[in-house]
DNA sequence: AATTTAAATCGTAATGATTATTATTTTTTC
DNA sequence: GAAAAAATAATAATCATTACGATTTAAATT
């Protein structure tokens, strides 16, 4: 997802366009791989050296809750990539080394026919980690 | 896996077998799902009031390490689970309510035929999350 | 059974990511 | 441009986890 698409979401969901908000877009923009809300921070600083951490956690967040980013959660943090959603649903592959992540279009949801009558199905997880051929 | 068969591994492994490992088993003894850390080293408080949170953590990720637990990440903390590796790879379903478990003989990496050439492969996690029929 | 020694634990402090709070500032709308 | 609502800044607090030196314990050896 591009930034000009993820600003006309934002507008349509009744969020405020802010500087911070754009900058976070374009932080994510262009960028293959899911980036820890650390770095995000870190990087967001050197343009908002006195932004609140709230600022940054509360927009990943809600960012995330309108599908403008996707989130998984890595070595006990939380990571978030712009919304790859051309796709439609997918996986991932996610590079241990650099977080670079390669689109897996196969669902396995598909597959399972284990026995799940009585259970409600919410969500699921499928991620594939090693190492890129760069890193590899 | 019960209590002696992972006694006997930790022996195998050369590990000491201390009251607190005991303790530590037999909590998860019988439980059909993952548990937080922080829930386990409140049940161990009770029968050993000054423990060290070192102990438990050290403890939790040692014997993930030799196979006797599973872990997985829900919710941003670590969750452990006795490792129910008698029936071989597999994978859960987990109980977003009370996060028992259901085991899926299924794994999609049977299945993946996307183009992975150069890639290392190390690790893969599938799960899937929701009520279970006792909390649906 | 006492001695040794290496491992394990305790007690406590520190870290680091995240969440919370209140006052101030900024968008947007009229 | 003023008013209302939303967003941000500044800062403190929380909470899971990690770290570490001192002490204790298990188990191997005598």
């Amino acid at each position: 997802m591009n930034v000009e698409t993820a600003l006309q979401r934002l507008k349509e969901k009744g969020y405020k366009r802010t500087k911070q908000r754009e900058r976070m877009l374009k932080i994510f923009s262009g960028q293959d791989q899911y980036i820890a809300a650390k770095d995000i921070l870190k990087e967001f600083q050197e343009y908002f050296p006195s932004v609140s951490f709230d600022t940054v956690y509360r927009n990943l967040y809600m960012l995330t809750e309108v599908d403008i980013l996707e989130s998984t959660e890595l070595g006990g943090e939380k990571h978030f990539r712009l919304s790859c959603d051309t796709d439609g649903h997918h996986h991932h592959f996610i590079c241990t080394d650099c977080g670079k992540t390669k689109s897996i279009a196969f669902c396995p949801m598909e597959k399972v026919n284990e026995n799940l009558k009585g259970y409600d199905i919410e969500n699921h997880k499928f991620e594939i980690y090693g190492k890129c051929p760069q890193c590899h």
